[in-house]
DNA sequence: AGGTCGACCTGGCAGC
DNA sequence: TGCTGCCAGGTCGACC
């Protein structure tokens, strides 16, 4: 799913939405997106009560509720937090919840694959999930000499160790491959060889990749949408992610296509070393 | 502790 | 057209 540009925008349209508004009732559709509890006490839970504020922990959404507790929305691969001023006759198939709201308009979680996760919690601390989370990319605390001591430790190829969310939060597949793109570090590269001008340049390149990607509403591959239901546009200034075979835009040599972990890594061999 | 792997689900698409 | 197999933005628990 959505990676830290894409929850961001979301809770972002979230707060000029729904903020302050109380939820008059739950509609659950498939239970299977409940965890930690039953959808019972999820809908007792929810019912009446207000959201405060709309925060962001990684890629959680974060609801804020009247009486101290918090909703907490994971939206994985596929899952859709979309506002709507009205429902359509039949629901979507992928609407598993649906929140109405105190001035007559709707929340609705969307999810094909049913990966993301709606969770109560009475404290933030409680959150398992938190508790290894590593530092915010924003926050003064994620800078060149942090990431010089954890890195220390890391014998993993460094695109693995960037979408390592007990290293840093909220970089998923996508951004890791544009980031080091920018960077023109190559993602084969074992974390603790890089050098200290390698490691600030990745650091700088990490904050320039998510602060455009949040400007342009995120990027859409399939199934991301914003709070409005709407795509985001960062897909056009990608330059690597998806683009196998495609020319690189600095040096027209081919994009290459490799697994890491599992997972794809697309870069240019001639640009990222 | 660091590192790897499969499981969780559904749908879209390429290839035959 | 229709089938099969593969792939997808994340996270967690089991294992070495």
């Amino acid at each position: 799913m959505p990676e830290l540009p894409e929850v961001e925008t979301v809770r972002r349209d979230l707060n000029a939405h729904v903020l302050g508004l109380r939820i008059q009732a739950v509609r659950v559709r498939d239970a299977r997106v409940i965890r930690g509890t039953t959808s019972k006490k999820f809908v007792e839970g929810l019912t009446g009560r207000t959201i405060k504020e709309i925060s962001r922990r990684g890629k959680a959404i974060i609801c804020h509720l009247d009486n101290g507790r918090y909703f907490i929305v994971q939206l994985m691969m596929t899952g859709q937090m979309v506002y709507a001023p009205q429902l359509p006759k039949t629901p979507l198939k992928e609407t598993k919840v649906t929140f109405e709201l105190s001035n007559g308009t709707y929340l609705n979680y969307n999810d094909q694959r049913l990966f993301g996760r709606l969770t109560l919690f009475e404290k933030l601390e409680d959150v398992k999930h938190f508790a290894i989370l590593g530092p915010e990319p924003f926050d003064l605390s994620f800078n060149a000499s942090f990431i010089k001591e954890a890195l220390k430790r890391r014998n993993m190829a460094i695109k693995t160790v960037l979408m390592d969310h007990t290293f840093v939060a909220g970089i998923g597949n996508i951004y890791a491959s544009e980031i080091l793109f920018r960077s023109g570090i190559s993602p084969k590269r074992a974390a603790r060889g890089l050098k200290i001008s390698e490691i600030k340049r990745m650091h700088t390149m990490t904050l320039e990749v998510l602060e455009e990607a949040i400007l342009h509403r995120g990027s859409s591959m399939r199934n991301y949408r914003d709070g409005q239901g709407e795509k985001g546009t960062f897909n056009k200034l990608i330059k690597v992610y998806a683009r196998e075979g495609e020319k690189c835009e600095r040096c027209a040599a081919p994009i290459l296509k490799i697994v890491q972990g599992g997972r794809s890594t697309f870069y240019c061999k001639h640009c990222q070393h």
